[in-house]
DNA sequence: ATCCCGAATGGAACCGGTTCCATACTGCCC
DNA sequence: GGGCAGTATGGAACCGGTTCCATTCGGGAT
């Protein structure tokens, strides 16, 4: 409703004057610039970002895309992006993608190309070749979260060593039989998380002189995921792992929930960890590593924005930052039974 | 970089030609059109959606108002929402807002005011008459989940009958103490949803001719909420009631997992039912009344898109859509141990 | 043959800001 | 006293679309 050149009129200026004085660009005389204040104050005038964005490139928001809203470490991450956000005076546009879909050519092809953000945050999303260039072309920085992309700044924890620590911890409290549950790579989340904590956990196990020959099983990456492989697995006592080492704390959790119907106790008959730090891992009493998701989703506005300030060469933007995890450890891990063999 | 004054040019008409043929308004020619498309699709040209809305007044872009992404209700109606906006053709620029605060404000003041969406959805939170009032100034038409706002739209369930029914389920099972755990009004969720779960728990208490006296505890709506209250009332056996009404299944399954780890058994020493038809009800076989967050995040939707379409009177759009809760009984609710007293 | 109407198209104004350029005034230095 | 740098302001172009208005053309009715 009220444009600027309303303001203007009021305040008895030209716009370009009032522009200068509400934008805080160019001189403007303290005088002036209080009375324009004053002006659009009075009228109650807003800024149409519209306008601002059509000759200045920038429109204050950024783009996010995710897989899942719902699992922890997703909605974790974006509670805090749109915080940082909104600290930043950014809008936040989200766009909610299942790794494979046409959704998500439409989402690229028609939504991304409009060029209504300023840059975006991309959390673990394995973005193709293409989709990368396509956001270059647009001269829109790219920032990702939770597993490298080529070419991008990205922000994670190293998910090898994180799965190496915990089997790690395991092997040290003197188990050999321990079973790994995580991610299938055929999971919608087509990252590479799932196949770096499975070889974090083989190069441990090795290392110990251990096999891993059947000592894997996929599910989803949620509570009744593990409790279906939990209930599956650990019912015969004699094929039973002494420990179970989950990519997840819903998975641990799920599998700690199955245990306990089955009259296992844990850690006596079975120790657990899981990798996380989900607010559940008290109450279950679980030991975990601790990732800090919001603390990545942090980071990673931080890095866009500075990328935003001043453009860097691709080259160079092209690092990862690893963050670390740290284990805590509960009660849901202990030595096995009978530590030298029956 | 690409107008559609370099597309009208490679295709040799006026821009007014080429922006009929590319929108599809007015009238062109099915040659010119072809020509026009041809062209456009040949410079890859993309149309900048801010000089569009420049002129229209219209963004594409949906605002969604939620005060929590990670609780279950909240995640689900979000993802939902985002993906009916995109079918849509639009976007979803997401603001989290815990209930009262100076972002709060911010976000009302700074963001909603410029006007970068077409309409607002308001998801379990109260909004204040002059929040209400500005959007209507503004033009902009607002459709709410989970509870009623003044003169507005809202899709929920009718939260004093279902606590009615669910406390019903468990009067009807023979129970007579009967304790129920919901939120606290203070709660950052300052909505009328734990007042009404708790009208409609006492209205049924007190037609079946029982007293409500000290039969309600607050806390988190989470998991560990519920696991705090319940370890905390269910310990001693000789003031432990037989039956619990949770005010959401996150708490009902807090309330089992105590149980369990007290020795209590489920459904026998202790029924337990929920609201909502979290995933993870099954795999603790709660009872518990579903409602279907992303039905109602469709119908919001539609709803809104629908008063963008035909604008209504304001009277008229003032209405309630109340959606039907379904009981799902599973083995968390049974008839209580000594049916007719010790 | 004349008139009228609808289809097709081009020119230009417009949406609401930002920014370039020109102009004017001030004070300071040589 | 003339020139110059720095501050303050206004006018106008511009961003990239949409839409109003005018013009042209072809065909059917009179």
């Amino acid at each position: 409703m009220r444009s600027i050149a309303d303001v203007a009129r009021l305040a008895g200026v030209a716009k370009a004057t009032a522009s200068r004085a509400l934008s805080g660009r160019g001189y403007v005389s303290e005088e002036t610039r209080s009375k324009v204040v004053a002006a659009a104050k009075e009228i109650g005038y807003v800024a149409s970002p519209n306008a601002a964005s059509l000759v200045t490139g920038r429109t204050k928001s950024i783009g996010v895309i995710i897989p899942f809203i719902s699992r922890w470490f997703f909605s974790e991450v974006l509670e805090s992006l749109e915080q940082a956000l909104l600290e930043e005076g950014y809008d936040m546009t989200l766009y909610n993608l299942p790794a494979a879909s046409k959704e998500r050519d439409s989402v690229f092809e028609y939504f991304l190309a409009r060029k209504r953000f300023d840059g975006v945050i991309s959390v673990g999303v394995a973005l193709s070749d293409a989709e990368v260039d396509l956001l270059h072309r647009l001269g829109r920085p790219l920032v990702g979260i939770g597993g490298p992309i080529r070419g991008v700044h990205t922000i994670a924890i190293d998910d090898v060593a994180s799965a190496r620590l915990a089997t790690e911890h395991l092997l040290s409290l003197g188990h050999k039989d321990i079973l790994h549950i995580g991610g299938s790579e055929a999971d919608e989340m087509d990252f590479k998380v799932h196949s770096n904590r499975r070889t974090g956990f083989a190069s441990a196990m090795n290392e110990a002189g251990l096999s891993t020959e059947g000592s894997f099983y996929a599910c989803e990456f949620t509570l009744p995921g593990g409790y279906g492989v939990g209930l599956a697995v650990l019912g015969d006592p004699r094929t039973r792992p002494t420990a179970v080492f989950a990519a997840s704390d819903e998975i641990a959790i799920g599998v700690i929930v199955a245990a306990r119907e089955l009259g296992i106790q844990v850690p006596a008959d079975l120790s657990v960890i899981g990798i996380d730090g989900h607010p559940y891992a008290q109450m279950f009493r679980l030991t975990t590593l601790e990732q800090h998701p919001r603390r990545q989703a942090r980071l990673a506005v931080v890095s866009l924005l500075a990328e935003l300030e001043s453009p860097t060469d691709t080259d160079e933007a092209n690092h990862l930052t690893v963050l670390p995890v740290n284990l805590v450890v509960r009660s849901s891990t202990s030595g096995p039974r009978q530590p030298l063999g029956a």
